[in-house]
DNA sequence: ATCTATTAATAATA
DNA sequence: TTATTATTAATAGAT
């Protein structure tokens, strides 16, 4: 078709080129259409031009089914296998290397509460019960820690109370000083008020109104059990 | 083309129009060689047959080389706001779950083994310890039902061991005072051999012998160590 | 599948 | 790009 037949590769002749491709396009894309009304077919043409200009054909009215459908019906397989440049690979096998790790760190944790030892032989019975016994000392270690460290805050608490209270009492006694001189009353009698810490930290620990209290040495004063892990 | 011109409309005759199809079809993909080739343009051409059978061509050697430039061109945008129905919006979700969990996980473990306490308030300590406190205590049960139990083996075998000895000692015996009836030969004293247990099973329980050997009781025979988490 | 009459596509040209 | 035209290529219908 044409006046004389022409040879099967590129045409060297830039206008020439851009002239066939033009008609050879537009006959392409006339003949998709074609066969897909015709015979009923599912078609998509993509062409990218030389310069890189799009032109596409797509039987659906979205083009994008069609190329999803493709990548499922053809590719099926490889997207689990190969496609190592597309990003969809990095994800499959990320994905499937976060489920790897998962399922260990899962059996691990079942081992860690005392699950699932039935496969565990003598030397990870052993390991594991090192590495728990190790942690919990660390942990019983931390909570004596936060138990010391709250109360250690209660007590610096009733301290400033304590001051507080005292500063209060002087005041007064002033003021009453102030009007028996000025109006010759007989003044009553006051008390310092005592703490107002509820569980009694005098039962607790009897020097607490010294200025070293905040800094409180385990002596008999706790209970054995909180301090047992530090010893240990 | 063909005798008579054909009306742009599907052909009802399924042969006819199967027929169509396979003749369009290649002269469709002929014609995209052609254009590739004598233009130097990119063309990628999907064909889906009314049964779904899958044709195509490529004018590069990876199809998906092609449809990624497509949509890289054509749905930059598209790409990253919609596609809902597509299987990669599942992925990513599942995905960020699976990494989700995953955190809690590590964090987990690694308050297991008695790291990252800082951020744990005294009830979490105390929740903390109690659950390692629990696992301990079955882990070292463990580990003793699995020390006894290799214990136990070893008592069979050695007592198996030993009725052989026994039975092959008779033997000999019996086969000396055959030599002495038939031959009238002075017999040569034998003794039955000791059991092979290297380790001394006899130091570790006198009466290993005896048939109620195999269950074993936890009393001095065993160092503390090994019986103190049952009876914890 | 293969044949062939006929139409459709298109190369060269303007 | 579009139009014209000589030619070739594609293909509908029949076998």
């Amino acid at each position: 078709m044409g006046r004389g037949r022409v040879q099967l590769k590129r045409i060297e002749n830039k206008i020439n080129r851009q002239v066939t491709f033009s008609k050879r396009r537009s006959g392409l894309l006339k003949k998709a259409q074609e066969i897909s009304v015709l015979c009923d077919a599912e078609v998509a043409l993509i062409i990218f031009s030389t310069k890189g200009k799009l032109f596409e054909y797509s039987s659906d009215p979205c083009m994008e089914k069609i190329l999803e459908r493709y990548e499922r019906c053809s590719y099926m397989e490889r997207q689990l296998v190969t496609s190592e440049q597309s990003p969809n690979e990095n994800w499959v096998l990320e994905h499937a290397k976060l489920k790897a790790r998962m399922e260990v760190l899962q059996r691990n944790q079942r081992n860690f509460m005392g699950e699932d030892l039935d496969g565990l032989g003598l030397k990870e019975l052993q390991s594991l019960e090192q590495q728990l016994d190790s942690a919990l000392k660390q942990i019983r270690s931390r909570k004596n820690q936060v138990m010391y460290e709250s109360i250690s805050e209660l007590q610096k608490k009733d301290k400033a109370l304590q001051e507080h209270n005292n500063m209060l009492t002087k005041k007064i006694k002033e003021k009453e000083k102030e009007l028996q001189n000025s109006v010759e009353v007989t003044p009553i009698e006051t008390q310092p008020l005592e703490s107002m810490n509820t569980t009694g930290s005098g039962s607790l620990q009897a020097n607490c109104n010294e200025e070293t209290a905040a800094q409180t040495r385990g002596g008999a004063i706790l209970p054995s059990w909180m301090i047992r892990p530090i010893n240990e």
